[in-house]
DNA sequence: AGGTGATCATAT
DNA sequence: ATATGATCACCT
């Protein structure tokens, strides 16, 4: 999916393409743009994600930045069931394994992403044909203090664990509300890690990811 | 049923 | 391999 939309200018001219879109169907944006609706997301799992940017004109490609790099915002489509409720979690980024010394929370990539987010809820049961599937109205967020203090002290925990040497003891189930999880092709990938006394080592790549009720509850108080 | 660990497609 | 876009699918 190449893109042809040019990205917007301003973040006003943003929120107004995502707004235009809500409420339409996947199979209809996806016609739009010339784009054949694959019949689920099994070998897809981009899909939707792509869809999205393709018609609101991000850029940021594979870079490790915000997709709307030149406004600051970052995308990020967001499974829901009919009642409103998240069906999955979001991923942020792939967490730094190595060579991490000096790395505050303000300067990480997880806080830099997570500034603004432009959220778009779209309908994600698998009950419903994907193409039938809608797309939600926008939602923009920024973290309050209280949701920043939270996502800080979750980063700083697991970055310390990782520091240590002990990233293969870090769980999902570590963090309140971000978590870190395997992010690759398979549990076979390996990348550079710190060891035991700071050895080099290798484990499987970890990616940030925010938690349902997190984003939840984000989705809740804006709706 | 919910959540954790695993996985799929694609670009560089 | 590493980054993006995520959801799948198994286990508890």
């Amino acid at each position: 999916m190449k893109k042809s939309t040019q990205p917007p200018n301003t973040l006003e001219e943003l929120m107004m393409r995502a707004e235009a879109m809500a409420g339409l169907t996947l199979g209809q944006l996806a016609h739009h743009h010339q784009i054949q609706s694959p019949k689920d997301l099994k070998r897809h799992k981009g899909w939707v994600g792509q869809l999205i940017e393709l018609e609101l004109g991000a850029i940021a490609g594979s870079k490790p930045e915000q997709d709307f790099i030149h406004l600051g915002v970052e995308l990020k489509t967001i499974p829901v069931n009919q009642t409103g409720k998240v069906l999955e979690t979001t991923y942020v980024t792939v967490a730094p394994l190595s060579n991490i010394q000096g790395l505050t929370w303000e300067n990480s990539v997880v806080y830099h992403k997570l500034q603004n987010v432009l959220w778009i809820p779209v309908q994600g049961a698998r009950e419903i044909p994907l193409a039938e599937r809608q797309i939600g109205s926008p939602v923009l967020w920024s973290p309050s203090a209280e949701e920043e203090a939270l996502l800080k002290q979750d980063w700083e925990e697991i970055m310390e664990l990782i520091a240590i040497g002990k990233v293969e003891s870090i769980t999902a189930r570590h963090g309140e509300v971000l978590q870190l999880r395997p992010k690759a092709a398979n549990s076979q990938v390996l990348t550079q890690s710190i060891g035991h006394n700071g050895s080099r080592s290798q484990v499987n790549p970890r990616g940030f990811y925010l938690k349902t009720q997190f984003t939840q509850r984000i989705l809740s108080a804006l709706l």
